[in-house]
DNA sequence: CATTTAACTTGCATTTTGCAAGTGATGGTG
DNA sequence: CACCATCACTTGCAAAATGCAAGTTAAATG
């Protein structure tokens, strides 16, 4: 399959710190991301269950553009869209270690403000 | 901001990676985070010459919400406005970890798509 | 072959963002 | 002390992103 060279992201810098939040900087995309590092694999529907309750279109969207990006893809790329779940590529399971960080940071540090949020391991 | 008094933030969950991104999940709060990492204070202009080129009433939004949170203070909390800079607290400091691990990543899986990326070691 | 259901799309209201142009206080200079 | 450039914002408005409800399409199920 060939790869479009065009980046569907527009980068506001050359930092990649900056070019990280060009991708990911959004309250959903690290979540879809998260259902996948806890469950292995997830389909349109069950990633709509989680308790977050992200709305469909925009689901559809990141769904989309993570896979333009060659963070997810299809568990099978050939069989049809239904029941056909997604999964992270290498690229998506190395997030793991920035979602470590971010729960922990957030577990630490937010309790106060958000007494009722749950640790991770 | 249409947020509410107690806690300026409506949590969407209880997952700590979910109210991580309830708080930083945008393009630029963590881009302000990184700036006082790198600098350790800041002036609200020279927030603004960093090369993402932040406007100015999004910074504004951003500087009080990540004071109102505790993660950034003025320097000198009585003094004027005027070339009074900000600096992390110590649960903005624990950050690093996160930007850290976000830098690495991009540098790692994004030098296809973005070939200008910068390393940040 | 009719029905159900998963995986989207579409349309529209609301919210957030981005841009340009102000405003008012302050601190340095003559 | 008066002037004036600069800093830290605010305001107004256009554009984009988000959220919500209601479709639509096609594959499985009975």
């Amino acid at each position: 399959m060939a790869r479009s060279k065009e980046s569907p992201i527009e980068w506001r810098s050359e930092c990649p710190i900056s070019s990280g939040l060009d991708i990911l900087g959004d309250k959903w995309s690290l979540l879809i991301v998260r259902d996948l590092i806890t469950h292995g694999t997830r389909t349109y529907s069950e990633f709509s269950e989680s308790p977050e309750k992200i709305s469909t279109n925009i689901l559809a969207d990141r769904l989309k553009l993570l896979t333009a990006l060659g963070i997810i893809e299809r568990v099978d790329a050939e069989r049809s869209a239904r029941n056909n779940a997604f999964q992270l590529t290498k690229s998506g399971k190395d997030l793991r270690k920035v979602l470590e960080a971010l729960g922990r940071w957030s577990y630490a540090n937010m309790r106060d403000l958000h007494p009722d949020i749950v640790s991770i391991d």
